[in-house]
DNA sequence: ATGAAAGCGCTAACAT
DNA sequence: ATGTTAGCGCTTTCAT
């Protein structure tokens, strides 16, 4: 690979100061026509193109963003990223995506590594405290998801109102006891589902159990398979649609069926949902709206920074086949173990 | 947010010149203990925090590496991204990942916007030509995953190997009318599928339909479920697991059991394979080894600019449940549908 | 319409 | 051990 060619390489082949040759690439209109297409035929011929870092120094716009997220592999975020990078695409932006693997100190780490790279980073479904979330903000724009953040633009989904439908679900099916399957410790959205699933259980006269914190992964609800069995739940909510189909996997294995001897409701409303036997009862999450939702307000955020609005997205709840009636009597298994 | 602080402002601060503080961050042996911690503490207290890009210009050194990705939402690549996000990190380097949505210009686009802000890129599945890709070589050290380019180091899953592997183990359980459901056009993957299969199958003494390409993914795979069955196959090879599960429901909508009717093999071994019913048979593609060998690669690369390696990973055949012994006549189905 | 000059934030010789 | 100087590749006044 030879060096690439610079602005000066281009200004020496085509006989113009390098100012005009600046010129011809951003703001093309300042400069003669015969003069441009000389330069673009240099320019061309060098194969040479404008360093975006460099220009992003003296500009001040990247036009990059950076969007963390705690973990890609899990199929909540993909609708969200592509979403969020299709919409920044339309604004002549470009979309990095990084991985947290679920750790804050990773998080905070990543976001002073894209804090000079791009003009605002979308914090997706943060793990870390809302108090350094403040501090970060300091250093580059944030637009945080799926948590509220004072004094930060934010973008939430409603998942304490889907977790609420969900329970009316259940309690309206003629279950009292229902399990929750708690997500991984710091999440915003896990304490929603937590506080409106309790009120809701409440109000149908139901009583919630709750398990966890848990790994928000198939592995995380296999693991709780048997924990809701001894618990006696006739229904349970999982933090989300991994969790629940992890969680329905490892109550087959124990002979438990889905729905008829447990209703399993999931969150999200991943993709994956409708393709597993039986198909999950869920709340779905816009998660697309999501993602445009918040490069508009990073982008926009930039003219005024005054209006750090918080934006909330409705949720829904899809009924499929893997909630049902709650049986007659608990089942036969528990009888024997829950006493223990 | 108040403006961040610069090298500048530290230096005034602790009252040295610019370039001490330059050294506390950059080389902080070549400075003075007492010196280094006042200016530590100054950075400290104006939040001051080294500008990556400002560096980047002058050492030519980002600590990025950019990841281009043709489908985030594809459950092949997350183990990868992973991977080689954690290599990477190990190295003091961070991954920018960006997806293409698929699309062989975006493609392209994405690297001229990664070039200047990363040290090299990883092109994963590209969907664009080797001459082009060959050409955007010459503007940053890239590295190419699942494609073969000469000249440019290139790490592939022998998924040749693999595909021969899943067709004579179809032949072996009988099936002599075999389909392949290809995958996406300009897929190097897809071709090395499509020759070992051919050749396998041929080896078997079995006739082999290809049919497609077709869009890698559930809906892809989903949409050829009529045409299999139309075609009169026993098994089914697919391009990648996404594919087969489509298929295998598009199949169970027809009436079709998978796989007492028809045989179905998928290729990657994404997690879900595991999760679905029947659980599938697939061929196992190494993606975590792959990502971390292509983060080794390109930064051992920058040494030695000969060592163009092209490294072959081996991939193995799982067999679980969606694979059986062929059935002794054609599906019953089959044989009203099939002179249409 | 083009050129000259300054400077974005930083590092890297070279001095001292 | 620290300061001086030049300059990475580019944009942006300000002249002409």
């Amino acid at each position: 690979m030879r060096v690439p060619a610079t602005i000066r390489d281009v200004a020496r082949a085509s006989g113009v100061h390098i100012s005009t040759v600046s010129r011809t690439f951003s703001a093309p209109h300042l400069v003669n026509p015969e003069t441009r297409s000389r330069v673009l035929a240099c320019a061309e011929h060098l194969g040479y193109r404008p360093n975006r870092a460099a220009r992003a120094l003296i500009t001040g716009r990247t036009h990059n963003i950076g969007l963390i997220v705690a973990d890609i592999a899990n199929p909540f975020f993909p609708p969200l990223i592509k979403a969020a990078e299709s919409q920044a695409r339309h604004r002549d932006y470009h979309i990095f995506v990084t991985d947290t693997n679920e750790d804050p100190a990773v998080e905070e780490d990543l976001v002073h590594a894209l804090a000079k790279q791009v003009d605002g980073v979308l914090l997706c479904s943060p793990r870390m405290s809302n108090s350094l979330i403040e501090q970060l903000s300091r250093e580059v724009p944030l637009v945080v998801i799926n948590r509220q953040v004072t004094g930060l633009p934010a973008v939430v989904m409603d998942v304490g109102q889907g977790a609420r439908l969900a329970v009316e679900h259940l309690t309206g099916l003629g279950h009292r006891r229902i399990a929750l399957l708690g997500g991984p410790r710091g999440s915003w959205t896990n304490r929603e589902i937590r506080r409106a699933a309790t009120a809701a259980a409440r109000a149908g006269d139901a009583e919630l159990i709750v398990l966890g914190p848990n790994q928000p992964t198939e592995q995380g609800g296999l693991a709780q398979a048997d924990p809701v069995r001894r618990a006696g739940a006739t229904a349970v909510l999982a933090y989300n649609d991994l969790m629940a189909i992890g969680l329905i996997e490892g109550l087959d294995s124990l002979g438990v069926r889905v729905p008829e001897d447990v209703s399993v409701v999931g969150i999200d409303d991943i993709a994956l949902s409708r393709l597993t036997r039986p198909k999950l009862t869920t709340v779905a999450n816009p998660t697309a709206a999501a993602g445009r939702a918040a490069v508009d307000m990073l982008l926009q955020h930039g003219d005024d920074r005054r209006t750090t609005a918080q934006v909330t997205l409705q949720t829904e709840l899809v009924i499929r086949d893997s909630t049902g009636p709650a049986p007659a009597a608990l089942p036969a298994v528990t009888e024997a173990t829950v006493k223990e």
